[in-house]
DNA sequence: GCCAACGTTGGC
DNA sequence: GCCAACGTTGGC
């Protein structure tokens, strides 16, 4: 799961109460049909920073909850305000997330680029510039290891 | 700041 | 349903 770490960081979500938060904001249908259909309470997420001078994975958090309508979205003030998601027929949903921990170093996206059992990782795909993308068990397993 | 790639919008 | 125009993302 992305986010641009001037906008919300892993440091962020660490000084969250209860290292809690909404994963809110997500207006991209692909994204919010992984949110909504793919997630699960307990799942694993990596908090990838992005737009930033070191793009790449900096921790882990926990899903804490199952998909929700997104309450920015109902919210005509905020800057997540859509108005065809409407509270008898929400368009976007979230999930809440907890902090775990930060990786040792960040992983760069440079280094992710460099192995070849992530080649074909959503987020190392030309183009891919989805906000939640999957990360195989494989994968997942793989990158740990790079620590 | 540049630009490639992708998503969305809206006229037809 | 097509597609051009425009907006956004995000690495560099």
């Amino acid at each position: 799961m992305k986010s641009e770490p001037e906008e919300f960081s892993i440091d962020d979500l660490r000084q969250c109460p209860n290292q809690t938060e909404p994963w809110n904001g997500v207006r991209n249908y692909q994204a919010r049909n992984l949110i909504r259909d793919e997630m699960q309470k307990g799942d694993l997420a990596f908090f990838y920073h992005s737009s930033c001078a070191e793009p790449g994975i900096a921790g882990i958090m926990t899903i804490t909850s199952s998909a929700y309508p997104d309450p920015t979205a109902f919210d005509p003030k905020g800057k997540y305000y859509d108005l065809k998601s409407r509270r008898d027929a929400p368009t976007w949903y979230l999930v809440d997330v907890k902090f775990k921990r930060k990786m040792k170093c960040i992983i760069p996206l440079g280094e992710l680029k460099d192995h070849k059992p992530l080649q074909r990782m959503k987020l190392l795909q030309r183009g891919s510039r989805l906000s939640v993308m999957p990360v195989s068990q494989r994968e997942w397993d793989y990158i740990l290891k790079l620590e």
